[in-house]
RNA sequence: GCACCAUUAGCUCAGUUGGAUAGAGCAACGGAUUUCUAAUCCGUAGGUCAGAGGUUCGAGUCCCCUAUGGUGUACCA
């Protein structure tokens, strides 16, 4: 509670002015036991400053609040001066910040409207969408939701792999093989399969390699049919990918594929050889680094001439800077990636001194599978759809065992499941690595998307059955020790959305949630809410109706379906 | 070879940016339902924070080395 910190410094610094360098509303931490107090003051490094052994600070700091009414109690333990507060006092306070949405509209104005640019998803037209493709999917849109809650410009780009010599591949498999009529019919799977094909029939010759080069070859002519298969695959790929956006509630600005940026890449090469930047090694045009940035050289042209995927990226970086200028540009994408992109970000950076920092690569870990290879190649993905589909007939079977009275069945699974699969995605830190296990991702107990979705329902239910929401609130009434630490754990609400922002780690909020659901639920087992005596109902209901209106805002963040029964 | 990332309970992970006795969930065991939904809650058990050294009042957290695993390392994306 800021206000008392204040307070505290205020009082502190009056008396010893000497460390007022040395002490903010950062000094203060939590008491590791809540017996000890609501807020600790550690002393330590006061020490040298005043001279004094830190349990002596401690002692001499704590006699200036003899008859401070804010605090009930106030003991150094260990040099830790730990504060207990006035309850009624605190909450009063702290219910301020919440009620009428204050804290909601003061968390809008930390962005100032800059913008931020966030490339992700960005599957490969023409492959299924695999569980690989949840991660940049669902961290990338979660971290657009908070930019934009906290008022920034958020845009959201959608990088699609749109370009490249595996439409020759399938440009001749499918004219040797299969029709447009068929494509448009079977739709990406068929593609899917036909892609797989040409590579087991490729190995058998390799004369089907350069069948492809020259079909791609024909793509960057503009020939009419290679065109028309192109533009085919694209639109039997979005439909595919536009239906399980639908279902996981995501949404991107601009869907400009690599192919958009193709136009620009001779105007991006010259630039960057006006800067002189460019030298010719080993017959492809690259840029070198200094030695110091360790990095292998930046190839902007093979040796046939071709472009690739880096001077791709450097040109859709150029773009995005003169197009939106951008208060920063992050991209989504798995670790692998790393060197690629520092070399793209090191490149821009040369050309335009101006851009250093603005571009943020938010990596995340590798997902693995225990029993298979994964290989778009081979066919052996695991497709986001099945996963979504498995998950939502696992809920529809316990809805059914529960006799749950739920209006819509069907829809309220598949909300759950996607739950499920997304929690259980975010809730870790972007950067560990992830082992797919189905019995993981459609655990529904513990720490889980369905638990979070449950509490909330919970939540939900209560505030159903009340009719009357008093304006007026007896504080007094809720100091007990579940609402209490129920009204702590909603204190940490800006923090951490804070937090989350600043490091671009969804996985901060979903920890928070288990938090807040962890303290209702135990609020929820001791305090009864409907039914108690009137004050005592109003007092509890305005602090579960905060508590929803936080909850809610999180989950929304994160992208977990609310559901108001299950 | 070089570089980057990871390593915390049997398993999966937190750990407020250097603070007090390292916390959850799963799995195991024991308990709670005439109650606002038991997808819940309470309790028991489980630890040489990979290993060694350093920095200081104080290290899971910062620095150095080592080990293990993952990834990348010039014409794929």
């Amino acid at each position: 509670m800021k206000e008392f910190k204040i307070q505290i410094i205020e009082k502190v610094t009056g008396a010893y002015p000497s460390i007022k360098e040395v002490l903010g509303v950062e000094t203060f931490e939590n008491p590791k036991n809540s017996d000890f107090g609501d807020i600790a003051l550690p002393c330590f490094k006061f020490a040298g400053i005043l001279k004094m052994p830190p349990v002596k600070i401690a002692e001499n700091f704590s006699l200036l609040f003899t008859g401070d009414k804010n605090f009930e109690k106030i003991v150094n333990i260990n040099g830790y001066l730990n504060f207990k507060f006035n309850r009624e006092e605190y909450i009063r306070l702290l219910c301020g910040e919440f009620r009428d949405g204050n804290i909601f509209n003061k968390l809008k104005t930390i962005g100032n409207n800059k913008t931020i640019v966030i490339d992700y998803s960005h599957p490969n037209i023409a492959k299924n969408m695999g569980i690989h493709n949840l991660r940049s999917t669902i961290i990338g849109q979660s971290i657009y939701n908070i930019h934009k809650f906290l008022g920034y410009n958020s845009i959201g780009v959608n990088h699609l792999g749109d370009w490249g010599t595996q439409f020759g591949k399938l440009m001749w498999a499918l004219e040797e093989w299969s029709s447009f009529e068929e494509v448009e019919e079977k739709g990406i799977l068929f593609l899917n399969d036909i892609y797989v094909r040409f590579h087991s029939e490729a190995e058998k010759d390799p004369c089907l390699e350069e069948s492809a080069r020259i079909w791609f070859k024909k793509l960057e002519n503009n020939d009419h049919t290679a065109i028309k298969w192109w533009k085919l695959f694209i639109k039997v790929s979005m439909d595919a990918y536009d239906k399980i956006y639908e279902r996981l509630n995501v949404k991107f600005d601009y869907i400009t594929g690599e192919s958009f940026y193709i136009r620009y890449l001779d105007e991006t090469i010259k630039k960057l050889e006006e800067k002189n930047l460019t030298e010719i090694s080993e017959g492809a045009l690259v840029v070198k680094f200094d030695e110091n940035e360790n990095m292998p050289p930046c190839l902007l042209r093979k040796s046939d001439g071709a472009t690739l995927y880096a001077t791709r990226d450097i040109s859709a970086a150029m773009y995005r800077l003169t197009k939106f200028k951008p208060y920063k540009v992050i991209y989504v994408t798995d670790i692998a990636q790393e060197l690629h992109f520092n070399q793209v970000f090191k490149v821009i950076e040369m050309y335009d001194p101006c851009s250093k920092g603005k571009f943020k690569h938010v990596k995340f870990g590798r997902l693995s599978f225990s029993d298979m290879q994964m290989s778009t190649r081979k066919g052996n993905i695991v497709p986001l759809n099945e996963v979504l589909d498995k998950a939502r007939d696992k809920a529809i079977e316990i809805i059914k065992e529960r006799n749950a009275v739920i209006s819509d069945k069907a829809e309220t699974a598949d909300k759950i499941g996607i739950g499920a699969v997304i929690f259980n995605d975010l809730s870790v830190s972007r950067i560990k690595n992830i082992e797919f296990d189905w019995d993981k991702t459609l655990s529904f107990e513990g720490e889980t998307g369905p638990h979070i979705q449950y509490s909330f329902v919970r939540i939900l239910n209560i505030l159903e059955k009340i009719e009357h929401f008093e304006t007026n609130i007896d504080y007094s009434l809720i100091t007990d020790e579940y609402s209490y630490d129920l009204l702590r754990t909603i204190e940490q609400f800006e923090n951490k959305i804070i937090q989350s922002c600043e490091e671009n780690e969804p996985s901060v909020i979903a920890n928070y949630l288990l938090d807040l659901s962890k303290t209702f639920n135990r609020f929820y087992q001791n305090n009864r809410v409907v039914g108690v005596e009137n004050d005592l109902q109003n007092s509890r209901a305005f602090l579960i109706k905060i508590l929803q209106s936080v909850y809610a805002k999180c989950m929304d963040l994160l992208g977990i379906p609310i559901i108001d029964k299950m």
